[in-house]
DNA sequence: GTTGGCTCTGACACCGATGTCATGACTTCG
DNA sequence: CGAAGTCATGACATCGGTGTCAGAGCCAAC
C-alpha cells in the first residue's frame, strides 16, 4: 500500500502538502494540488484509517452486537428476528454519517458481550448498538471505557437510550382494526408468558376490546407459544378446540406472531370450520412493525454524530399489515 | 482512554514490558506480570487495534459489501435474499479466525461499490466478501490494491474465488422428490427470463423429468415473475388458467421461489381446483437452500485466514425444504 | 577469574497520518 | 523603502503500539 510519503515523494513535495491536498484544510496552489491529484491517482494511494485513528482518535466505526443474527450454532433461525432489518436499518443511519459499521454477534451467549465490546474498544468504536432477540430488559452493564451506547429491542433501568417497539400500541391497532371489520367474538393466543411482548400486547388487545365495548373473555385467550418445539402444536390444537366448544365461538383467532399465525392457519378446517369464511387467522407482523417503529426512531435517536445528515420527514407510525399467509377476510357468523 | 504509557507508568516499568505481558512474545517475572495486568485492570485498558495496525499493517478486519441488505431505499425487501444468513454466514467464518467484519451495502445502487471498497481499504481490510443480490455474473472490477477476495452468489471470468449456489442441483433434487410423491404432471412457474438461476433451475428441473421419463412439455411452464409488482398476479392467474385448460391439468405447480408459491397458493380454489387435494404448490426455499449451499462452502473456501479452526464434519447437501406455506401432500389424480 | 549464556528490562526508532510552528516569497500600505 | 500581512510550503513532533538492539544481573563452566 502507498503512504503518504510515497505520494509526496513522487509529486515532489512534502508529505504534509499531500495532507492537506486530501483534507483541503489549508490553501494549496492549484498546480501543486494537480501534482498531488495526479500521484495519488498514479500509486492508487488510499489514505490510512489507522493512521488517522491514532492522531484523532476517532474511528469512524460504530459497532454493533447482535444476539439476534445467529442462535447458537443454529443456522437458520426461521423464528428469528428481522434481523436484516437491523443491520439494514443500522446500516442507514451510519451511512449517513460516514461512519462504517463493524458486527459482531454473540451467538446467543450472553456471556460472549464481554468480550466482542472489548474488541470493539480496541478499534475505538464511537458508539455501541445493542440489539436484543427480543423485547426484554437488559441485565447486565457493559464493560469498559464509556461510549454512546443505544439499546434496541430492549432497555435497562439506568437511563441508557432505548428503542424499542410499542409493543401494546400495536396490538392495540391491530385488533382495533379487526373489530372494525365486524368481528366480535375474538380470540388470543399469546406469545409466551414472562415475556415483555406478551403482557404489552395484551395489554393493547385489552384497550381495543374495551374501546370497542366487548367484554374481555379469559377463555378465549392462550399461550401457546413453544417457539417451535414439538408440544407446541399440540398446545394449540388444544386451544382451538377450547375455543370452538364456547357457546359463542371465536370469529377471529389473533396470534402473537407469524409464526404462530402459519401453526394456526390448517388447523380449524380439520375441524370443520372454514378459513377464511368462518373465522379468520391474524398475525402479528414483528418484521415490519418492528421496522417501522424501529427505523425512524433509530435515526432520530440521540445518537452522537449529530451530522446525521437528513431525517425522515416523517413518521407514519407502526402499519398494520396483513400478510397473505394470514388472511383476514370479512367475518361470516358461524351458524351451527 | 488509557494507554501503554499509562499503564507502564502506573505499573512502573516500561510501555515495552507492557507489550510484552500483552503479547506474551517475550519472558516477563511474575512480579512484574502480576504489576502490570494489576495495572491495566485498574485503568481499564484496552489495546488500541489502531496502532497495531500501523506497525503489522494487518487490521483484522473483513469487509462484506452486499447489495441485498437494502435495496433502494425501500426498508421491507420481501422478496430479499436472506441476508440475515450472510451475514450470520460471514460472522461464523470470520469470527473464528480473531477478524472482525465490516460491513457495507450498496442500497442497491452498483455505482456505490468504488466507495465502499475504498473505505474498506482505508481501514485496510485484509479481505472482501462480495454478495451479490442474486445469482449472476458480476461485470465490474474492484478497483484499489489487491486483496484476497471472495465473491458470493456471483462469479466473474477472471478466476476469484466464488461460491455460488447449486441450482441446477436444487431444482433437480426437489423436482425428483415431487416425482416420487407420485406426480407425473408438474407445472413450472419459473424466476424472471434472464436471470442465471432461471435457466439453471429449468435445466434441473428438465433433467428430473427425463430421468423419470417424463416428457417436457413447454405449455406447462411459464416465467411469471414481476419481482412483486402489480401484474404479476394477473400474469400468474393467466399461466395457472392456461395449465388447467390443458388436457392433463398439472397435479402440482413448482414455483421459483416461495413469494411465487404464496401468491400461488390460493388461486386454484378459486378455479374450483382444491389445494392440496387436487393440485400440490411447491416452493423453492431460497433461505434454506442457499444457507446450506452457501454456508458449508463459504467455510472451505480459499479464504487467506487459514488458521481458521474447526471446519464442518459434514455436508449434508442442499435439503428439500416444504414450508408449510407451501404444503406439498400426496397427489390426486384430477377426476373431472 | 573471567568468559559465555540465559533471563529480564529499557531506550529508541518506526508505522502513516496530522497539528504546530517556522519560513520564504510576494503583496500591500504608510 | 521598510514594516506588516498573506499565501504556500516544509520541518518536526506526536498519536500508541511493536521490532531491534543493547545492557544489567545472575549462574555455570573452563
Amino acid at each position: 500500500m502507498a503512504t503518504i510519503y510515497d505520494v509526496a515523494k513522487h509529486a515532489g513535495v512534502s508529505p504534509k502538502t499531500v495532507s492537506r491536498v486530501l483534507n483541503k484544510d489549508a490553501p494549496v496552489s492549484e498546480q501543486t494540488r494537480k501534482a498531488v491529484a495526479a500521484a495519488m491517482q498514479e500509486l492508487g494511494y488510499v489514505p490510512s484509517h489507522a493512521a488517522r485513528t491514532m492522531k484523532s482518535n476517532k474511528s469512524g466505526l460504530i459497532g454493533l452486537i447482535t444476539g439476534a443474527i445467529s442462535n447458537a450454532d443454529e443456522i437458520s433461525t426461521a423464528s428469528g428476528l428481522p434481523d436484516l432489518l437491523i443491520v439494514q436499518g443500522a446500516q442507514k443511519i451510519i451511512e449517513n454519517s460516514n461512519k462504517t459499521l463493524l458486527v459482531s454477534n454473540t451467538g446467543g451467549r450472553l456471556d460472549r458481550v464481554p468480550d466482542l465490546v472489548r474488541t470493539f474498544h480496541a478499534h475505538r468504536v464511537e458508539g455501541i448498538l445493542y440489539f436484543a432477540d427480543y423485547h426484554k430488559p437488559l441485565n447486565f452493564a457493559f464493560p469498559g471505557p464509556s461510549v454512546p451506547k443505544v439499546l434496541l429491542n430492549c432497555f435497562d433501568d439506568t437511563g441508557t437510550p432505548a428503542v424499542v417497539p410499542d409493543d401494546e400500541g400495536g396490538q392495540y391497532a391491530l385488533t382495533k382494526s379487526v373489530i372494525a371489520q365486524g368481528h366480535r367474538r375474538i380470540a388470543y393466543l399469546t406469545l409466551a408468558q414472562g415475556q415483555k411482548a406478551t403482557s404489552l400486547r395484551l395489554a393493547g388487545f385489552r384497550r381495543a376490546l374495551a374501546e370497542g365495548g366487548m367484554e374481555f373473555n379469559s377463555n378465549l385467550v392462550k399461550s401457546t407459544d413453544l417457539f417451535g418445539t414439538p408440544g407446541e402444536r399440540q398446545l394449540i390444537w388444544d386451544a382451538l378446540d377450547k375455543f370452538f366448544a364456547e357457546d359463542e365461538p371465536p370469529t377471529a383467532i389473533c396470534c402473537g406472531n407469524d409464526r404462530l399465525a402459519m401453526a394456526v392457519y390448517s388447523i380449524p378446517r380439520s375441524r370443520g370450520v372454514a378459513v377464511p369464511e368462518q373465522v379468520s387467522v391474524v398475525g402479528y407482523d414483528d418484521h415490519r412493525l418492528i421496522s417501522e417503529t424501529l427505523y425512524p426512531a433509530l435515526t432520530t435517536a440521540e445518537l452522537p454524530y449529530s451530522a446525521m445528515g437528513a431525517r425522515r420527514a416523517s413518521f407514519a407510525g407502526p402499519h398494520i399489515q396483513r400478510r397473505q399467509s394470514a388472511n383476514q377476510n370479512h367475518p361470516h357468523q358461524r351458524s351451527g
